[in-house]
DNA sequence: GCAAAAGTGTTTATATTACACCCATGG
DNA sequence: CCATGGGTGTAATATAAACACTTTTGC
């Protein structure tokens, strides 16, 4: 329910504590064989210095998704346009007292996936943004860490059993490159044959894309291409060998 | 990032539009076979007499979660103790500018999932407290309507991978009970015996109990009890005839 | 006895796994 | 010609689906 807020009847905006809303996008890309985190450095106090999750204020006449949008273009210099088209996914709202030492500040975190993009450019708030290789990132500004290891294992688990894989890869892709994508969020091997079965007998996964043009990820036979199809859910799902779920 | 707010560096707190944040939940329950949703009656305006999900005003020393637990306890006069063993999950987080007329209202919803309980009764804002069947639910106010049915399709999906189904059964329940939950919430048939092996083969979904008396569910043969295990993750997933996932 | 639900067994289909093997390319 | 990754085939195993049958209760 949303009644009036404790202590006033009258609606005014003012006579209580306010929350700011921010939004913070946990980027990840797959990069040579590692999974990656964009980061930015805090460039103001508190954690001046420290890396934290891009991200930023909700602005009075946005949604939390398009601020996210926004900071992520602002903050990595990618065009408006490529933000508008990226995949987004909310992961979920960290709204302890005291997460934030100045006031009370809720963040809506996102995930994003992302191929793998040129190197960033710092802007707006950030000293400067850079992708990190996950497994190095440690002390993270705020409750970041945290935000940072929910993200990693939403996205483990929805590789099961959604087709969001494809998300990490280009727009045209080898079925190597999406088995990448699931070895190295799974850090696993996967045996290759029965892995293109699987995806391929999954009706709308992939689509093999039709001028024979092949190309290769670096040496040996050359692969098909494929694009994203438009399933969004994998039935029956991918199953890590040693398998976990949320 | 959670730099300062926007237009302002010096964090005054009140320089800027303020935000307010609700929790609202969507509790459900299955009873006669049949999915149901607690909502309540408003008693104030805006939307003064539509059934609204309940919920209420994150207090300035509260997490989300705490005002979840807090606003159900006072609106359907469940014991403290019951509200605070509740399982609760958070679904996600509403913002769009303009879902309240009043003002810039962020909600974020929680599902909880409880046993078949006794009717509610009404308390603090709420004029009374009911439990509806999902499916004649229609016209919450504000974008409830929305929340109810993400967690209503959160709900099943979770049902496939996880052990959840066992929060809407009692302290100790038969294998028809659970078979139940499935059913009602995934609208279809299972098979009995292949449903009692499967969830019996998933080491500490269900734990016999050690006594042997049994219970009926109404008629027919009397069935063992089981008690909740202490298993989370369902592996392999319980897939649903005709499956879907989020 | 009959209906209803529990519980056991069995058969068939489908999926997963683990390999062996050939193909095309770069160096 | 050999290392590397793409692509095909196949047999062994595990899992899921369908269904027949016995048991125990209430009425």
């Amino acid at each position: 329910m949303t009644s009036a807020p404790p202590e006033v009847e009258g609606y005014d905006k003012y006579a209580f504590e306010p929350f700011a809303l921010t939004a913070d996008l946990a980027v990840l890309t797959v990069r040579e064989g590692r999974l990656h985190v964009l980061l930015v450095e805090r460039g103001q106090e508190p954690y001046a210095g420290a890396w934290a999750l891009p991200g930023g204020f909700v602005l009075p006449e946005e949604s939390a998704e398009q601020a996210a949008r926004r900071e992520l273009a602002e903050e990595t210099g990618l065009s408006g346009d490529t933000a508008a088209r990226l995949h987004l996914e909310q992961l979920r709202t960290y709204s302890d007292p005291g997460r934030d030492p100045r006031m009370r500040v809720v963040s809506v975190a996102f995930t994003a996936l992302v191929p793998d993009l040129p190197e960033p450019r710092g802007g707006g708030d950030a000293a400067q943004a850079r992708w990190l290789p996950y497994e190095d990132v440690r002390h993270l500004a705020f409750d970041h860490d945290r935000i940072l290891a929910d993200a990693r294992e939403r996205v483990g688990a929805k590789l099961e059993y959604s087709c969001l894989a494809t998300a990490f890869c280009p727009a045209e892709f080898t079925l190597g490159e999406l088995r990448q994508v699931y070895e190295t969020v799974w850090g696993v091997a996967l045996d290759r044959p029965n892995f293109r079965r699987k995806v391929l007998a999954t009706p709308g996964f992939v689509r093999p894309v039709e001028g024979p043009p092949r190309r290769t990820g670096g040496r040996g036979k050359p692969a098909a291409l494929y694009r994203a199809g438009e399933a969004t859910a994998l039935h029956p799902p991918l199953l890590r060998p040693e398998g976990r779920s949320a």
